[in-house]
DNA sequence: GCCTATGCTGTACTGCAAGTACAAACTAGC
DNA sequence: GCTAGTTTGTACTTGCAGTACAGCATAGGC
């Protein structure tokens, strides 16, 4: 894969939704090459096929996510809030990208043959989550937990799923309300005082 | 599609780790066939084509996981045990069919194209959940939250993430323990008590 | 035991879309 | 205006999904 001038990145994204709708498999390429404006010969010319088109894409969204989630864990305040914010950071670019979000993932289930993906993932968000929740059992504002690895991923679980609902169905698409929603359950459990 | 025989349904298992690996896009009809020990020609018969042969494997097991699920909801108990019931049998079912369960999350990024599937996993856990946190509030068991929809889709979304990389990874594939990891956090929450 | 309806399977064919090849046009730096 | 790299149009090859259909198997009625 050739190095993707900025341009035609950003044209790609133009296809996005064409991708989201009817998957990789079922997108031709032509209409693909049509929907972002750019000739089929020259997406030959940077990527070696389909797939390649889709990693790049994700690779990007990902990019950001690991960015913005990166900027919430190094903010200042409590483990606590810090992880909301890692949560909010998540939404918001989940609900700014519905189409690549969706797509991504319709090709989670891939990801055992993808495992570029899926370290990007657990870098982007799982590792910093379980992170924190360390630190959270340090400063006193998270409770100390069994399985920190478990729990981390169900608090990935919690976020990605409410992101993709939203994304797909187009809910109250306010990124804030939806972090509160999700913070809501997973800081404070569902269950009474015991 | 036909009436599809047991005995065929039964063999159709055993191309669904084919399915999964590579995705119902990139698995050839004929290894499919093969895998399963089926001829093409029968598979010609029974569905119109490879997208039914999938859409009925999902089907099947959300048959699965509905009818699991039902019977935890109609336990005796708090609602609150009620709700660990429930989280185990999803659980069990993901562990106990690996396979189906990575393809079946491969395509849901398709779920707003597959309307069916969609309503299929709505009633097969979303509803029940969405129930029981209400039976909880009667029970004093659960906690009142602000919106019990957004409580069950975070509920959902760790139950199934968590059951998604244990049967990707093959991690330690016990569902109780799993069950137990999960209920932990979703129940008891991140936070120390404020 | 035969007959008929329906289930099942082998084989040959069609059509579509992915990917390839390549040459012509364009652009930028020198 | 020369050269190296980029971009695009067009024509071609290939592989697989899906179809058509004929022949074989099986079961149940008589």
């Amino acid at each position: 894969m050739r190095q993707v001038p900025a341009k035609l990145a950003a044209k790609l994204y133009g296809a996005a939704e064409l991708i989201a709708e009817r998957g990789i498999g079922d997108a031709k390429i032509d209409e693909i090459a049509e929907a972002a404006g750019i000739p089929r010969a020259t997406l030959y010319y940077y990527f070696t096929g389909k797939d390649e088109i889709l990693a790049f894409l994700l690779h990007d969204m990902l990019d950001l996510v690991a960015g913005e989630v990166g900027t919430a864990v190094a903010g200042t305040g409590t483990a606590r809030d810090r992880l909301k914010a890692v949560v909010g950071a998540q939404l918001s670019v989940m609900l700014e990208n519905p189409a690549v979000c969706r797509a991504l993932v319709g090709e989670l289930g891939r990801a055992s043959r993808l495992p570029d993906l899926a370290k990007a993932l657990q870098m982007a968000f799982h590792e910093p989550v379980e992170r924190l929740l360390e630190e959270g059992v340090e400063d006193g504002t998270l409770r100390k937990l069994d399985n920190p690895f478990a729990a981390a991923l169900s608090v990935f679980g919690a976020v990605t799923v409410a992101g993709l609902t939203h994304a797909v169905a187009g809910l109250s698409s306010d990124p804030a309300t939806v972090a509160n929603e999700v913070c809501d359950v997973i800081l404070g459990g569902l269950q009474t005082e015991t």
